[in-house]
RNA sequence: GGGGUGGUAGCUCAGUUGGUUAGAGCGCCUGCCUGUCACGCAGGAGGUCGCGAGUUCGAGUCUCGUCCAUCCCGCCA
């Protein structure tokens, strides 16, 4: 080794033992003051203060050039700093080392941009991507990889105390259209065939549960050729569960006692187990989402039947209309909201639909002292009405209530969004506080089975084809589809969806009927797609079922960063790009040839 | 594919109603300084105002197009 000690191993008994060591790592800064100089050596466990004295004129002088960032080994003795320069900010900061030898390993050009935290955090995240080496350098983002690794760490632990077999699937896999949008790879063995790259390893592991491997885990990559957003990626790191002969509650207690390890572990916080589990029918209505935030209150309220026979015409009509809804919310203590934020509140709910976002201020006239309300469609309201939505809403002084008049998905989905920004005011204004350590894990579950497609008008799966109906629900698979829950569950963190699984189909007829009968697929095409399944099924298959967490989402959370990108090393721009090593990149003619890829010349340009 | 925000020195930003030679802080270079720890002090260099067109006597500023980044919708079985 090129050193003796880490940078934040030397103590105070190391001087009084008047230590010779040799220390190795980056120059964070230079402080020079023409006769002494200081040098803060970093390296990834801390940072080390190393004195140059001008008694050693030659490592002396040298020390007047250093930059920043240039990679430097030093040997010297270890001593006490004088009372009065004693930095108790560093964890070494009672000790220095006095400079003997000095040798420049690497001398670092002039950085792109600073690497101190308060600067570099406001630096166009595409020039920290390109520099990414240099953005990962900073201790706060070391410590992200750090705390990645920790959780990995503890995931697997946790996972393979339990028995758990970590077993490596394909990348390359096939395409299965029903899903994502997936990345094509050609095969040159094969002219004009392609593989896929695995968007999820989930046939590969239920095939796994038929081999008998009972209990499978991997930190599996996944690849998904869609739009990326803040918390999605081209590639992401999949925590990929299936255990047999479980049911439901099993899985539940597995995921609890691992993600307790997790935050245990790198937060030190106990998260109390079992978590509360909620049907997606009441996380809807309650929340308008299913993944609800349930850290605060601002709950969705009906009131379909109360304006079922109101004077006002645009409720009125809704809610006796198939699947209409009239429900509201009631952001208490926003009465004060600006119409800069009540036009963004408009503009969210059109964009999900609505044709406005009709709403009521609670405010106390400062003439009269009198509570009262505000509302452009307040007048259509009896006076029985008024007093129904002050009853169930607690409509108070200074309280801002939002409607959604609107087929109940629609509904579901506005006033969840509206809940959550509308929250977000409130606690910019510090009238809704939400611990930074509270943290509502979640299940939910009973989602619905199929979801009907009015463009392609069939059921399509609500998750995968292989999630198993609640058993009571599975006479209704042939006559109403759309009533059968699924054995599906979601662990949802502070509103963030973490991860999502299912107990699966193991019976070949019933995987068959689930694939041709209720989401009419071909029977040629099953057989093409699926038929090693079915196939694979017919020969033993145990009842199984599995889970995937996204372990990128989970870090984030743990770590508290609102994007992903932060907590992978290197990641992908929204359109896709490596900024770092430029990919992706044209390729050569030769190589398209040897893939059996014609590229026609237009198409090249 | 659609909507929002942004792009001026290496970095972060300011730049008035369209008007002389485009500024600040940090960084960088040079010098001074023996106890600093965001060291300090003095001086200096550094600009295709994302790119392209247009309007104008004159464009960082106005118009159109385009590229890039980011947030969101669609999409993510």
């Amino acid at each position: 080794m090129l050193r003796t000690h880490t940078c934040n191993a030397l103590t105070v008994g190391d001087a009084d033992n008047h230590a010779k060591v040799t220390l190795v790592g980056w120059v964070d800064t230079v402080r020079d003051l023409g006769g002494v100089r200081f040098v803060d050596l970093r390296d990834r466990e801390g940072i080390t203060q190393i004195v140059f004295n001008p008694e050693r004129a030659e490592i002396h002088a040298a020390a007047h050039h250093l930059k920043d960032e240039s990679v430097i080994q030093v040997t010297g003795t270890v001593v006490r700093r004088d009372a009065d320069t004693i930095n108790p900010k560093m964890s070494t900061g009672e000790i220095e080392v006095v400079a003997e030898t000095l040798t420049v390993h690497n001398v670092c050009q002039t950085l792109p941009f600073p690497l101190e935290d308060a600067k570099a955090d406001k630096v166009s995240e595409d020039l920290r991507l390109e520099f990414r080496y240099l953005d990962l350098r900073r201790p706060r983002n070391l410590g992200l990889v750090k705390t990645r690794a920790l959780a990995a760490q503890t995931i697997r632990r946790s996972l393979e105390d339990e028995g758990f077999l970590e077993v490596e699937t394909p990348m390359l896999f096939k395409s299965t259209p029903e899903g994502a949008r997936e990345f094509l790879v050609p095969s040159r063995l094969n002219p004009g065939t392609f593989y896929a790259l695995s968007q999820s390893p989930q046939q590969y592991k239920q095939m796994l549960m038929v081999a008998g491997v009972e209990k499978y885990y991997q930190l599996a990559r996944c690849f998904r050729d869609e739009d990326l957003r803040a918390d999605r990626q081209l590639e992401f790191t999949q925590v990929d569960i299936e255990m047999s002969f479980i049911e439901r509650e099993d899985m539940y207690a597995l995921i609890e006692k691992m993600l307790a390890a997790v935050w245990k572990k790198v937060l030190g916080i106990d998260i109390p187990t079992p978590f509360p589990r909620m049907s997606f029918q009441e996380a809807m209505d309650r929340y308008g989402v299913d993944k609800p935030d349930t850290r605060f209150g601002i709950e969705i309220a009906d009131f379909t039947d109360l304006f079922k026979s109101s004077a006002f015409k645009v409720f009125n009509t809704v809610a006796n209309s198939k699947d209409g809804v009239v429900r509201a919310i009631n952001a208490k203590g926003l009465a004060d909201i600006t119409q800069g934020e009540l036009t963004n509140l408009e503009t969210v709910a059109k964009t999900l639909g609505a044709k406005g976002l009709a709403f009521i201020k609670s405010e106390k006239n400062p003439a009269t002292g009198e509570v009262e309300w505000k509302s452009p469609i307040l007048k259509f309201f009896s006076d029985a009405e008024k007093a129904a939505l002050k009853e169930k809403l607690n409509i108070e002084d200074g309280d801002i209530v939002f409607f959604a008049a609107a087929p109940w998905t629609q509904a579901c989905a506005i006033l969840g969004r509206i809940r959550l920004e509308a929250a977000a005011y409130l606690k910019q204004r510090g009238k809704l506080s939400i611990p930074a350590d509270k943290y509502n894990f979640l299940w939910v579950i009973e989602f619905p089975l199929m979801l009907w497609d009015e463009d392609e008008k069939r059921f399509l799966s609500a998750h995968h084809p292989f999630t198993a109906p609640v058993a009571e629900d599975v006479p209704l698979l042939d006559t109403q589809p759309e009533k059968v829950r699924g054995q599906h569950y979601d662990i949802v963190l502070n509103g963030v969806e973490l991860g999502g699984g299912s107990i699966r189909i193991h019976n070949p007829d019933v995987q068959k009927n689930i694939f041709e009968n209720v989401l009419k697929i071909p029977a040629d095409i099953v057989q093409s797609r699926f038929g090693y399944m079915l196939k694979a099924f017919s020969y033993g298959a145990p009842p199984h079922g599995g889970i995937a967490l996204g372990l990128d989402r989970l870090v984030a959370m743990l770590a508290n960063r609102a994007s992903i990108r932060d907590i992978i090393a290197f990641p992908k721009t929204q359109k896709g790009q490596d900024l770092m090593a430029e990919s992706p990149a044209p390729v050569t003619a030769k190589q398209l040839k040897d893939l059996h890829i014609t590229v026609t010349a237009e198409e090249v340009v």
